[in-house]
DNA sequence: CAAAGTTTTCAGAAAAAACTGAAAATACAG
DNA sequence: CTGTATTTTCAGTTTTTTCTGAAAACTTTG
């Protein structure tokens, strides 16, 4: 029970914001720990820092791992399993996306395609098809749109976040500019 | 129970996701229920539906209108209270995330925003306190993007999801295009 | 204001999830 | 191969969450 101040409650917050987030207290206070860590971790060092079970910290890195988010390491000499998290958040948070989409979004967007193929017996089922539709059709836009922007590196997803909703006004001035801009085009070459 | 095979698998669906989206599976068929459904209903007839008691419905109505999910509806000449689910899909996922970033973001960013602020005792203090602010920007950059775009109208909206990755090629080009469109502009007056 | 209809509250039951300690399995060193 | 260090598994316990039935509290109607 080393932990700083600092540390500690970071550590807690996790804990305590993991019922929210869809995972348990340990598993929020170790990824917490690792994460705020310079050094790899083993498992003993968790049970003396978050004083939980062996068996829970055990049980914790199996589900981190399973999200991508704790990483094993070894020391030469040392046979124990170290642990950290990736280092870089952006790459994190690509992980955490990716891993969301895969479990919470994907499973309904596939029922929904499903469901959007049967045939109706009546009215009641039309407009429950109907909703359906939209529910499809939005989750998929969203997914689409998450596809294509997952590609991009750090730097342009920075570039399009920092534009936010300007690219709205940008993208409706984008046909005139490129129309004026071909009209402009064609008189440059009448002149020549 | 008339629940058609469309709806009831849409309902039991929701009901097994809710666990994985935070919310318990009353709940999620509850929401299933009323979206799926073109007219109103009351509590008993979720009752019946869903085959959960009475108390159950309640609690679960109160989480979804703390959602802002459920929607309170009467009908003339009947005291009971019919409940539905907002009608555009997408002003319901504004809601939601809304409501997800205020429940799970907002805290969060709140706690790393102050013990970044904190004299870090040591080094690993001082490196922790470095990757709390690296979490920080992050998520203060996403809730800053998110803000920026929750204001835009549903079509706008569409069109920035349609336009995807191809945003940022666009905004390479923007500086090109401006000036090239300038300086067509200024041959254009020349001319005249 | 009494009776009936309806929603809300709440104590406790049931179910699910989290956690533990001990034992089993595995991996390695000598 | 034996003994030790380490991780994994698992049956049972604790805690938390969900759900229920009954009672209380409203609300409306006659």
């Amino acid at each position: 029970m080393t932990m700083s101040p600092i540390v500690q409650d970071f550590v807690l917050h996790f804990g305590e914001m993991g019922s929210r987030w869809g995972i348990n207290r340990s598993v929020g206070q170790i990824y917490a720990l690792l994460y705020a860590s310079r050094e790899p971790l083993c498992a003993d060092d968790m049970v003396s820092e978050l004083q939980i079970s062996r068996s829970n910290v055990a049980a914790g890195l199996k589900e981190l791992q399973s999200w991508g988010l704790a990483l094993l390491r070894h020391r030469p000499g040392d046979r124990r399993d170290y642990y950290t998290t990736p280092e870089d958040v952006w790459s994190i948070l690509r992980t955490l996306a990716e891993e969301r989409k895969k479990r919470e979004v994907d499973p309904t967007l596939a029922l929904l395609a499903e469901v959007v193929t049967r045939t109706p017996r009546d009215e009641n089922e039309e407009y429950a098809q109907k909703r359906m539709g939209e529910m499809h059709d939005l989750i998929a836009r969203l997914s689409s749109w998450y596809d294509d922007v997952k590609g991009l590196e750090t730097e342009r997803l920075l570039m399009l976040l920092g534009m936010g909703a300007r690219v709205t006004r940008l993208l409706e001035t984008a046909d005139k500019m490129t129309s004026f801009a071909r009209k402009a085009e064609r008189d440059q070459n009448e002149k020549v």
